[in-house]
RNA sequence: GGGCCAUUAGCUCAGCUGGUUAGAGCGCAUGCUUGAUAAGCAUGAGGUCCCUGGUUCGAACCCAGGAUGGCCCA
């Protein structure tokens, strides 16, 4: 052994040392983690665990299985997944079923593209159906690794899919059960129409684009007679000169056809204008817009209100038939003529109006958008390329007033994007209000929570707007609606007890068998049409809206398999009030009388660092599965809570790096705390009472923080959850007490008492730490669990067979004196590491304080130095600063070089010398080396 | 065009029922450390609290109008 004052003591300190690396490589690292908790059944095993307590039921809202998942699916994903995992920790039965939507148009449409087949009648539908199914089914494996890439738990062994059997059979026994209640009906519809997907559409499933249409100023022209009522009408004198006409505006000139009616508003005016020849009627306050150039040469000869024109009559621009007057409340005086051209069957005002007014409906266009012979002149052709040559027909008549371009934004398909038309149809139909539905939906919404707070009353308003909800859609991928048609008749009516029969068919068989089997394996006995009470019938084939099959989800989910229902919470986006939120629970009232959820909580959108909305043009659409294989999960996880989750948030990789670098500084503090604990072991643990003082503290502290965090995850308020997580790894042990605590951990003997007193509460606060961090960084609270010794980790395996620690922090006025001297210790720290000449261990320190905090000082004996991080600490009292508001005022500080010299072990400046072998050494240090136990040092006061 | 939501430092967010010089973390700059080292500690700079009016002794906060962005619709 060397003697020489050369000498390096580096090997005889107790230096951190672990297998959790620095750096993370989560890309690399976590997919093999997904693996090993499948493996090791963590969520499985959890679950088990937690069984005797309470359920606590997130229900998912199906994703649809099309498409990859984006950041705005792992926003949700995550959140649910953060969630339920809080609820697992908590001890509660926390079962998460995912889900997917898997019936509708969109795989309809995608694998018709990708079977490259142009009409969909031209296909068989049980061979359509296969290759919808087996799109369907490779979107959920492709989403479902993703979503478990994310590192979410849950049963994705056995998600539910809205193609299972017995998922269909819920549905057609959701319909059975309606159709009990009188709440279906089959109505004549003015329906939104795309005709190049032939198929009626919900409003959830149309986008407003810019089209460009003609717009077009038409003269209804009065007969003789009718003439003549007008002017009368008007209170003018029938010898004035010029046939009159009523003008209307219109940008769908192919609607003509099926013209009935004018409307015109009963409170506004209107006036009878000369016009060169002829005479015009139209709104005054649109007159100058309509006339043109014609309007300065025009004479108002009278005007009346609306009211009064009610119940004449005018001729059709080119058919041989009147179009009626009538009044409507939506005609609006800020486009057009104030006199709106009315198609019952092309419009849903208009329908309304048709039906008030008992006007016929009419319908010249079929389903693929061609005109029937009912059109005349214009029977087969296509609707939107008859335009051009209805407007040329109306000038070459004489009828058309003008003709413009006009740009406006029209309803379109959400799957095609092709314009929409209204047609009027014969669909099946939820009704509203009967039974009170409506009114009763908006009470049970009265009944649910809300976060944000507002939701409450987006959802009442949506329910409040709902429109008769068209369920049946003409096409092929879907559960079919179990309505049969008389043979005898022709009459189309759902049975309840065909569908009951129909239900157990498709659970057996699948709804397959729907296209597959004869009709009379769907009747039970004694059916007969209720129209004419014959016995032989047709399938019809309408499949019912996906809206109400993802509508439906609680039924097939919650309440059986030990669910609860209803669900405790539901987490979708905010389009969801509309959507998801909406359907569930008007179904939900309808069939159990209540909402299928307690807490419905939204999340945001997603938007790209500008704060616009994700697009793959711009090159911003974020998908998740890339995100996560350049950043990982983890951080993206991060991500999630450190934005405010329910509002809009923002992503890109400038944010992504910015909380990638608090991940990192985070997983250091986890790597430091797990290095000093390499050769702990739980025999070795001191307990609190035991503990050195600044030790002790640092415990209390931490039950305190864990209290608090534990209120803000229950809260699912994420992201102040966040903010706490880095305040306190940074402000409170990285900053603070791990930093002072280096001195105890590197130079004291191994088995002191010093020591392991800081390596037991760093175990207790890192356990802590790790599990309320667990439902977040998942994956790095699993990696560190895993590099913890085994016997600290004892009979828990994973992080996720921990619990919260929730203690109760006492409330007496000892914790809050405590929790003042941690806050003061880390100022005082603070004032010394700023400046001075001397810092650290060159540093001396006089500390003058107030009575009462001399008495907390004193108390902690040599971890006051500890804490300051300096060589010596002189505590002295001094009355003069008692009663001074702040604990930082009563502490006066006197910052000097060190006395001494710097020990070559511990670098703390003393005397050195004491041990003639080690004559470059400390006394503490000499005889760590020489293998002493240093039990007293701690004892020693601090002056 | 309508309803709802958001707007505080470069970024993510705090700011309770209106009350002295508006805070935190990250980033940035500077210094220290080199026994957490592709780490750690400290200090500092940085804000017309979206704008305009109003209420008030006093407004980031309350009221009105507007701007920008988002969601849902027409």
């Amino acid at each position: 052994m060397s003697h020489s004052v050369e000498r390096d003591y580096r090997d005889t300190l107790h230096l951190p040392k672990t297998s959790f690396p620095m750096k993370a490589e989560l890309p690399k690292r976590e997919p093999e983690r997904v693996q090993w908790w499948k493996a090791e059944q963590t969520y499985n095993r959890r679950l088990a665990a937690n069984a005797g307590s309470d359920p606590w039921v997130l229900h998912d809202g199906p994703p649809y299985a099309n498409g990859e998942l984006h950041m705005g699916h792992f926003l949700n994903m995550v959140v649910k997944d953060i969630f339920v995992k809080i609820a697992l920790l908590d001890g509660r039965r926390a079962t998460f079923v995912p889900g997917w939507d898997m019936h509708g148009l969109p795989i309809e449409l995608d694998t018709l593209k990708h079977l490259k087949i142009r009409d969909f009648h031209a296909v068989d539908p049980l061979e359509l159906r296969a290759h919808c199914k087996e799109r369907a089914l490779y979107w959920l494996d492709r989403q479902r690794s993703v979503r478990e890439r994310m590192g979410c738990f849950g049963d994705f062994e056995h998600p539910y899919r809205t193609i299972d059997p017995s998922f269909e059979a819920t549905i057609v026994n959701a319909l059975a059960d309606l159709a009990e209640q009188h709440q279906l009906y089959r109505g004549l519809r003015s329906t939104l129409w795309c005709i190049h997907d032939e198929t009626a559409l919900a409003e959830a499933e149309i986008e407003y684009e810019p089209k460009m249409s003609p717009s077009i100023y038409v003269r209804f022209p009065a007969n003789e007679e009718q003439r003549a009522a007008l002017l009368t009408a008007f209170g003018v004198d029938q010898g004035v000169p010029g046939r009159a006409s009523v003008l209307t505006w219109t940008t769908t000139p192919w609607t003509l056809p099926a013209n009935v009616a004018i409307a015109l508003r009963e409170d506004a005016t209107y006036g009878l204008y000369a016009v060169g020849e002829e005479l015009l009627v139209v709104a005054t306050l649109l007159a100058p817009a309509a006339l043109g150039e014609d309007f300065r040469s025009a004479r108002l000869l009278a005007r009346v209100q609306g009211g009064t024109l009610d119940g004449l009559r005018v001729r059709h621009p080119f058919l041989d038939r009147d179009s009626a007057i009538v009044l409507a409340e939506y005609v609006d005086l800020e486009t057009g003529t104030g006199a709106v051209h009315t198609a019952p069957g092309h419009g849903a005002d208009d329908f309304e109006t048709g039906v008030k007014y008992d006007l016929p409906i009419l319908n010249p266009v079929d389903a693929t958008g061609h005109f029937t012979a009912e059109a005349g002149p214009y029977a087969g052709m296509q609707i939107f390329e008859a335009n051009a040559r209805i407007v040329a027909d109306l000038a070459q008549n004489g009828t058309l007033l003008r003709a413009l371009e006009y740009q406006h934004s029209y309803p379109h398909c959400w799957r095609c994007h092709n314009p929409v038309i209204f047609r009027a149809t014969a669909q099946w139909f939820l009704a509203m209000d009967q039974n009170r539905l409506r009114a009763r939906a908006i009470d049970a919404a009265r009944d649910v929570t809300y976060s944000p707070a507002w939701g409450e009353e987006r959802l009442v308003q949506m329910l409040e707007h709902h429109p008769e909800w068209c369920l049946s859609r003409q096409r092929t991928w879907g559960t079919p609606i179990p309505a049969l048609r008389c043979t005898a008749c022709d009459e189309p009516f759902l049975d309840a007890r065909v569908a009951r029969l129909t239900a157990e068919r498709f659970a057996q068989d699948g709804a397959d068998s729907w296209w597959r089997d004869p009709v009379e394996s769907f009747v039970p006995e004694g059916v007969l049409c209720p129209a004419c009470g014959g016995g032989a019938f047709e399938k019809m084939r309408d499949i019912v809206d996906i809206w109400f099959e993802s509508g439906v989800t609680h039924l097939a989910v919650l309440g059986h398999d030990g669910l609860p229902w209803p669900a405790d919470v539901v987490l979708e986006g905010g389009d969801q009030y509309r959507g998801w939120f909406r359907s569930s629970i008007v179904t939900a009232v309808a069939i159990r009388g209540r909402a299928p959820y307690k807490h419905i909580v939204k999340n945001g959108w997603v938007n790209d660092e500008q704060g616009r909305p994700m697009s793959k043009s711009r090159g911003t659409g974020a998908d998740a599965g890339d995100a996560m294989a350049k950043w990982g999960a983890d951080v993206l996880r991060l991500w999630a809570a450190s934005v405010e989750f329910v509002d809009d948030v923002r992503f890109g990789s400038h944010v992504v790096e910015q909380v990638g670098n608090v991940y990192r500084n985070m997983r250091n503090r986890i790597r430091f705390m797990l290095g000093n604990l390499d050769d702990f072991r739980p025999e070795m643990a001191v307990a609190r009472e035991q503990m050195l003082p600044l030790d002790a503290l640092a415990c209390e502290v931490t039950d305190a923080w864990i209290a608090g965090v534990y209120g803000k995850l229950k809260a699912f308020a994420l992201h102040d959850a966040y903010v706490a997580f880095v305040a306190f790894q940074g402000s409170d042990l990285s900053g603070f007490y791990l930093d002072a605590l280096k001195d105890r951990l590197y130079t004291s003997a191994a088995d002191s008492r010093q020591r392991r007193s800081a390596q037991s509460a760093i175990w207790y606060i890192l356990e802590r730490f790790l599990v309320v961090l667990a439902p977040i960084l998942s994956f790095t609270a699993e990696e560190a669990w895993q590099a913890l010794a085994q016997p600290l980790r004892g009979t828990r395996a994973g992080v996720f067979d921990c619990s919260f620690d929730v203690r109760s922090v006492p409330q007496e006025a000892g914790a809050a004196r405590h929790a003042e001297l941690w806050e003061l210790l880390k100022e005082l720290r603070g004032r010394i590491a700023a400046g001075g000449e001397a810092r650290d261990f060159e540093a001396q320190v006089r500390v003058r304080a107030s009575d009462d905090l001399y008495e907390s000082l004193h108390a902690l004996g040599d971890d006051l130095r500890l804490a300051l991080v300096v060589s010596q600490v002189h505590l002295e009292r001094d009355a003069g600063l008692n009663g001074r508001p702040s604990a930082g005022d009563r502490v006066e500080l006197t910052i000097s070089r060190a006395d001494g010299q710097k020990c070559r072990r511990c670098w703390k400046y003393q005397a050195l010398g004491s041990d003639a072998e080690h004559p470059s050494l400390c006394a503490d240090c000499a005889a760590v080396v020489r293998g002493a136990d240093l039990a007293a040092r701690s004892e020693r006061p601090a002056t």
